[in-house]
RNA sequence: CGGGGCGUGGCGCAGUUUGGCUAGCGCGCCUGCUUUGGGAGCAGGAAGUCCCCGGUUCGAAUCCGGGCGCCCCGACCA
């Protein structure tokens, strides 16, 4: 696919829109990746939908080589199945519901234990087909009491919920320590900072709970962390800690954004649903169950907030909608554009997610326009450097850039992508 | 739901206090020419139910009443 900026849809925005406040916001929108239609309903434009699906697929890829198996589930949920574990009334407002022309009942989901239990309890007959875990990605549906933020707290977005089968809590312990790892890798591979706390089942139950924060300073979750290991506990939990309890350091202050949550269900929901199999003696067993969620929507805001400054969004590579971006000074100079076309094909050749700046632009804008869009590698080819066989690289992390011959520009670009992976 | 703020071409705003003539500015958009290394210059042009409904008035973006929408602070969450 030609990957040519001139085609594409990227509406980007020279001032920041009076909606948006934190900084994620106002970039997003700002860099043309999202577009609002109601109060925490958005719509993903091309930039922010290829970023989003560059989360899904880092996450989807961890999730396999844990040998999690994907499927997809029903967003309608008929009523019954909620009222089976309570949680129709115990939802409340925050599910939002339809009539369907029979008039009978669905909330839209807002999670999904109900489904996959009912999946298990009809499907999972025996031992021998435990342990599992199923995954999902899918549009979850919460009507928040204030969504806000853009992105980062919405009644419309995407998550990754996954659920584990157990026989016994042995097993549940050994996959909830799978997901943990797991979801330490997905975080760390998508270049973000974060820290793992204890945390509150809630409404979704179980007993044992592990929250990730992406440490941002607008989080809107307060921390303690220490400052000599890596313990942190939410700060507006029931403790009476003065110093961390594990190495006895220094607590110190800081704002997380919650972007993954882990739970152990144990039989909470099979109970409730008579979600049995047959155990190795014969007797009926209700299913030991966890889950594990993650906002995939809610990254891409974190690592915005994560990593950013006052020309716009500053991308890790894992997650950067384009790799490489070309910005030729001048399209009307066939030395430039010979030069940048050749260069596209061949990082393009080299599987490199590439885009060439072919609009007709003062090159001022194409600065101010790839900064903005913080694409981490930029090519500049202009009429000083061409003439010395040489192009300009610049790191949207760095401040300098650095000439490099074009001939060994494809190499430098590899090399430049190896280290930044 | 309680508290605060906002609503005027696509975006950012002025005008509203003290009602008045054709609703204005910057950016963006379209056409042409000139420019071309950090959001260009000149000329011409398109684009508006001034959030909605009702009221007051000779006359309402502006005053009054009601409603709706959006943002921020609190309870909620991935």
């Amino acid at each position: 696919m030609q990957m040519l900026f001139s085609g594409m849809f990227i509406p980007t925005l020279k001032e920041n829109p009076q909606e948006a406040e934190i900084i994620s916001h106002r970039l997003m929108l700002r860099a043309g990746m999202i577009r609002k239609l109601a109060a925490g309903i958005y719509s993903y434009l091309p930039l922010g939908f290829k970023v989003l699906k560059k989360v899904e697929n880092i996450i989807r890829s961890q999730m396999n080589s844990a040998g999690a198996q994907e499927l997809l589930l029903p967003t309608l949920h008929p009523r019954h199945l909620w009222e089976e574990t309570g949680r129709w009334n115990e939802y409340g407002k925050e599910m939002l519901k339809v009539l369907d022309r029979h008039k009978r009942e669905f909330g839209l989901g807002p999670t999904h234990e109900e489904i996959i239990t009912d999946l298990a309890r009809r499907e999972i007959k025996s031992y021998r087909q435990l342990p599992l875990i199923l995954y999902q990605f899918q549009t979850k549906f919460r009507d928040e009491i204030r969504p806000r933020f853009g992105i980062m707290r919405c009644r419309e977005f995407l998550m990754k919920d996954a659920y584990s089968f157990d026989k016994d809590a042995e097993g549940l312990a050994k996959n909830y320590d799978k997901m943990y790892e797991t979801y330490n890798n997905i975080f760390t591979q998508c270049g973000l900072e974060f820290k793992l706390v204890e945390a509150d089942p809630g409404l979704i139950g179980g007993s044992v709970s592990h929250e990730y924060m992406v440490l941002a300073d607008t989080g809107e979750e307060e921390l303690l962390t220490c400052q000599k290991c890596d313990y942190a506990i939410k700060a507006k939990a029931e403790h009476n800690l003065t110093s961390c309890p594990k190495c006895k350091g220094k607590f110190a202050s800081i704002r997380g954004i919650e972007v993954g949550h882990i739970f152990q269900l144990g039989t909470k929901y099979s109970d409730l649903l008579k979600a049995n199999f047959l155990d190795e003696n014969g007797k009926q067993t209700p299913f030991v169950m966890g889950c594990y969620g993650i906002g995939v929507s809610r990254i891409v805001a974190a690592a915005i907030e994560q990593s950013h400054d006052d020309d716009g969004i500053i991308w890790q590579m894992p997650i950067a909608p384009f790799e490489v971006l070309i910005l030729p000074i001048s399209i009307a100079d066939d030395k430039i554009m010979k030069v940048s076309g050749e260069l596209y094909k061949k990082l393009k050749k080299e599987g490199i997610d590439v885009v060439l700046d072919d609009r007709d632009e003062q090159a001022g804008v194409k600065f101010k326009d790839t900064d903005l869009i913080g694409i981490p590698i930029r090519i500049t080819v202009g009429t000083k450097t061409i003439k010395e066989n040489n192009v300009e690289i610049k790191l949207r992390k760095d401040k300098n850039s650095f000439k490099e011959k074009i001939s060994e520009t494809p190499c430098k670009v590899k090399e430049l992508l190896k280290n930044m992976k």
